[in-house]
DNA sequence: TAAGTCATGTAAAAAGTTACATGATTCT
DNA sequence: AGAATCATGTAACTTTTTACATGACTTA
């Protein structure tokens, strides 16, 4: 099984959703860390339900179109939570982002600048979004409930902060190319 | 053209190689933000060659094979600057252990701490790696070479940087989630 | 003598993206 | 009147992985 098959059961191990609802919750919270287009998620909800992991049931709606309800099996869970605590090698890095200064050396300052500038205000962006997403989980949490392993929204939390932690770094590490490439009085390449 | 096109791009800017030494320099250093198997760097290096980015000559070896030895040409590195340049959206994260700590709260506490050390050991052991690398390029540079934008050094010594940053992060995450599951003294699931 | 390095590829399968396809209701 | 939301999918294409394929020389 691939890993979205384990991200749409970490949802569904949480709450009976239809494709409609599992897409956007694939935006949030799951695509602080995965992503899936619709066009893979109906497809792979139909072999999890072969499988015998997910069985759904029709909810008739009025004024709404009818939508399938999946929900997890006990399969389903045993299978997820065999997968979740198996370990595992860190798969191979992708950071296109990384590539690009790879090959920085190429261009002026100027448009390097623009480049770095651009997206670092992209990842501040995303930082304070999370910040956000982090002061409302510490308001509405209950004593104790984000420090318990048991509890889904200790998992959710500690993703989270991975990705504050994330963030912040790249923010960081952004700034410093900056300063370092406004303080070379060097000339131009060529 | 895909990322691996400007990958090899990056690679060849740099120096003329082979297919072989190719596939051995995206292990290292491109390695650490980006990866690609040798069936994807040979078809991907034919295709550059068609477009006119790159162009190779038979090199003769006795007692070794053969090689074919690329170099970048005018053209290619004029896409590779114009492309370094531009600015870009930050693409979907993918970081399947994220996807596992999701669901770990349905997970027995010893199976999640076997994991996560396990993980954070192959990110401590990572950044050793890093470091001793930055330290040998640090150690190695001409004067104010690493603080210069048009040199290649410096663009390497920033990924490398980034490398650590990253690396140094995911480690202190994970001993944050090792501590605060050693505290839980909650009882397990079910 | 067995494993590792040098050297170059192809074929098939899986995973992921983009585009196609439809239609009612609700909000601006 | 037009855009957004609810709701579910398929088709075609691109990208990436895994497996297949070969062969000489060097090191342990």
């Amino acid at each position: 099984m691939i890993p979205l098959a384990y991200a749409l059961l970490g949802l569904l191990a949480r709450a009976p959703a239809s494709g409609y609802d599992l897409i956007r919750e694939m935006e949030e919270p799951i695509g602080f860390f995965w992503h899936a287009r619709r066009s893979q998620i109906y497809p792979e909800l139909a072999r999890l339900e072969e499988a015998g992991f997910v069985a759904h049931t029709v909810v008739e709606q009025q004024e709404r179109p009818d939508k399938k309800v999946f929900a997890i099996t006990d399969a389903g869970r045993a299978a997820l939570a065999a997968w979740a605590a198996e370990p595992m090698r860190i798969p191979p890095e992708r950071d296109e982002f990384m590539l690009k200064v790879f090959s920085l050396w190429l261009a002026d300052p100027p448009s390097a600048l623009t480049l770095i500038r651009s997206y670092a205000s992209q990842h501040a962006e995303r930082l304070a979004r999370y910040e956000a997403i982090r002061a409302t989980m510490e308001r509405n949490a209950a004593a104790g409930e984000l420090r318990r392993l048991h509890s889904p929204r200790f998992a959710s939390y500690a993703t989270l902060l991975r990705g504050i932690e994330y963030e912040r770094g790249y923010v960081a590490w952004c700034q410093w190319l900056i300063e370092t490439i406004e303080a070379d009085d060097s000339g131009e390449p060529e």
